[in-house]
DNA sequence: AAAATGCCCAACCGCTCTGCA
DNA sequence: TTGCAGAGCGGTTGGGCATTT
């Protein structure tokens, strides 16, 4: 990507093994070293960085360290509420592309949500003995994680009105404001009866050529849902294959299991970072349901 | 108290993409 | 047009720490 001049400083015929690179843990002399050289010299061309600094480490080691670690607007910390329902959202509209998720989290890097999901979002698919790609899964997260996440961001700022630990761009929100500016960053979407939506077309490149007020069933329903409407779920404009109504047209009372101490989150901080039994006997239920 | 197990996260690896010569 | 090197991305690994047995 530089393509700006290469070298400049030091050998470029060297092999790793002649310079002797290290690996594992950067030190904190080596920290030091590449933040001073990066606050005097900017960063990118990370090869030539490395040399230039005397840091025995690749440059893509030092564009690693400085990228995930050392920039100093990477925010350290617990993933807020707000931010894991971002994660859920983009994750659903675009999978695995970590750094395309991170772009709108602010101070997260693709590493850190990249974690998150494996260690959080994959575990919980793991109790449910689901794949984490499976419908059953998508839907979990759909109607029952991210309701509770919403009504969990809602508490909070019911009780504190504070938004202390939001990524940057929410900070200055109230949580429903800041629910509703990530659901509205890509629009809503107009979505006719029995239009499936999928990944392919709910894609953000149509958003951004659209202008229209596009987005995915789940953003649809974290933003109706925020706005007060908690039957919401049997009006959000999804198709009825994608929706949870049962045969019978009534909604699935698991889902809608009223937000006590045990079960309002299952979401991430303990003590509640589990999924509670109920929770998980009650899903497999509704699955086994769906699947008939 | 010690060993076993699980979890988390920083760092590495391999691949693809991009831009220059 | 092609080859090369740097940059970036997603997947994987390994070590440290916490919890459980």
């Amino acid at each position: 990507m530089d393509g700006h001049g290469r070298g400049g400083c030091g050998s470029e015929t060297q092999s790793e093994e002649e310079m002797d690179l290290r690996r594992g843990p950067w030190t904190m002399e080596e920290d030091l070293i590449l933040v001073n050289y990066i606050a005097n010299h900017g960063e990118g061309r990370w090869n030539s960085l490395a040399r230039c600094a005397g840091l025995k480490r690749t440059g893509k080691s030092c564009r690693l360290r400085w990228l995930n670690y050392l920039r100093p607007d990477v925010v350290r910390g617990n993933i807020t509420p707000e931010e894991q329902l971002l994660i859920l959202e983009l994750h659903s509209r675009w999978g695995n592309r970590w750094s395309k998720i991170a772009q709108h989290l602010p101070g997260r890097t693709d590493n850190e949500i990249k974690n998150y999901w494996r260690t959080r979002v994959q575990k919980h698919a793991k109790q449910l003995k689901c794949d984490v790609n499976s419908k059953q899964f998508k839907d979990t997260m759909r109607y029952l994680w991210m309701p509770r996440l919403v009504e969990r961001i809602r508490a909070a700022s019911a009780v504190s009105g504070s938004t202390q630990n939001t990524p940057t761009t929410l900070q200055n929100l109230p949580a429903g404001q800041a629910l509703t500016s990530v659901c509205n960053d890509f629009g809503v979407l107009q979505v006719e009866p029995n239009t499936n939506i999928t990944p392919e077309n709910s894609s953000t490149d149509s958003f951004a050529t659209t202008n229209t007020h596009v987005v995915s069933p789940i953003s649809d329903l974290t933003d109706y849902y925020f706005h007060g409407n908690h039957n919401g779920f049997q009006t959000a404009p999804v198709s009825c294959s994608e929706s949870l109504l049962s045969p019978s047209g009534s909604f699935y009372h698991g889902f809608e299991l009223p937000p006590t101490e045990q079960n309002v989150w299952f979401g991430m901080d303990p003590p509640e970072n589990t999924w509670n039994m109920e929770d998980i006997w009650l899903l497999q239920q509704q699955q086994q349901q769906m699947c008939l």
